[in-house]
DNA sequence: ACGACCTTTCGGTGCCGACCGAACTTTCCC
DNA sequence: GGGAAAGTTCGGTCGGCACCGAAAGGTCGT
């Protein structure tokens, strides 16, 4: 393997504001058609094509047929933690709107973090699995105990399939509001499709990272890990 | 704090070939002279000032003026943090000599990762301090046991100075080429600093980040923490 | 005080690449 | 098969910015 890397050549493809935006909806983790991405970056579809090809080039997204459409997502968690990493030294944009501002406040609470959870609910969830000795925090990551693999297998989700994965199974990930690491890798992505999938969280809309918990979630939460929320 | 963040923007300031090549040079960690990085960048001193003065407005580099001389280094351990994860997704450059080559072989045995130590040999030497216990691994990083403060105080570290800094204590930071973590944070740095002012490593060339390890080095590190090097 | 050195400012040149509309291909639906 | 929708390719336009040389601003030696 070679030392010398051309940081340019990425950093070139997140430079432009249109591109950047693109990224930043996939960010969503979703797979997204090229004409959600065109408006997400606020060009013409032939304009966006371009730039989907650049990005599918250079190895930051992956492409899959299906149909008339093109779905492009993320090529790799290793992508998503570049772009985080990046987020963490950018200056913020200056708030817009009251909107936006709400948008912020959701965001901070819940949100996806390529394929897992971030914000205040992802960290306290974090803390809880530590505090009840399920998840022990470790140099790279975290690792399971026992207890926890029994506990998250009752709780419904999918431990093997996770630990069958090549990724990496429990990675620590710097949520970028909470300044605290959240969970990610293969376990991350399996508490989050879990947590999504019974509804105790919606997607405020398509190809945007915030999430609205639900009744459902909060009661969920309180019930059996003893987290309140807002 | 705000979510929504200008990625575009500081991508822009790394997209740069010249720009690239000096944000590398300064990743060794050492403050180098608006000359010098005009020379990592292949550009006249004119073309450099103007970077430099992009990259400071930007906020990825600070500037400390000395006499004649203007010393830039990185901003915060924040930046190199994302340089590193943009170069773990960034296209290898093609090899162009035997020299670079030779380079890249060293790279991998040791060099600098901003102000600490990476490769071959800040694995082995992470993984020996959690051999005897003397670091744990933790969720965003490492925990020093009261034996390891004892330990590396006995070996010369000032570990309350390491303390005292703001910085996070000792993280963990994903060897790119070992793809297993090593120290980071202040503890790092500390002991980066340590064994430079020891004689066990000198840098190849300043500005790069290569280190050559000496005899000293190689004894004291056989000695005290059974590693051998080839 | 003078020259040597490091660095920045300014003006002018040239190129890369983002953008759009129009035309074309592919797929779906009826 | 016809029409609509999604996406791509192509040609032409235009703006931003990297680059250099020349000259000026500071700072250090002697």
């Amino acid at each position: 393997m070679t030392t010398d890397v051309d940081l340019a050549a990425v950093a070139r493809l997140i430079a432009e504001p249109a591109r950047a935006a693109m990224l930043d909806a996939l960010l969503s983790g979703e797979a997204l058609a090229a004409g959600e991405l065109a408006r997400a970056g606020q060009v013409r579809p032939s304009t966006a094509s371009g730039h989907l090809a650049q990005l599918v080039a250079g190895g930051l997204v992956e492409v899959a047929h299906s149909g008339r459409h093109r779905y492009f997502r993320l090529a790799s968690p290793d992508v998503a933690h570049a772009l985080e990493a990046l987020g963490a030294i950018s200056p913020p944009r200056p708030v817009r709107s009251l909107r936006q501002s709400r948008t912020d406040e959701a965001m901070t609470l819940a949100r996806t973090c390529y394929d897992h959870l971030a914000g205040v609910v992802a960290v306290a969830l974090v803390d809880a699995f530590v505090a009840r000795s399920l998840l022990t925090a470790g140099g790279d990551g975290f690792t399971l105990t026992p207890a926890g693999a029994e506990a998250l297998a009752d709780a419904g989700i999918d431990i093997a399939d996770a630990r069958a994965s090549r990724r990496a199974f429990a990675r620590s990930c710097l949520d970028f509001t909470e300044r605290r690491p959240h969970l990610a890798g293969a376990l991350g992505a399996a508490v989050c499709a879990h947590v999504l999938a019974e509804g105790w969280f919606v997607r405020r809309a398509p190809g945007h990272r915030a999430l609205r918990i639900t009744d459902e979630g909060r009661r969920q939460l309180a019930k059996r890990w003893d987290i309140t929320t807002p």
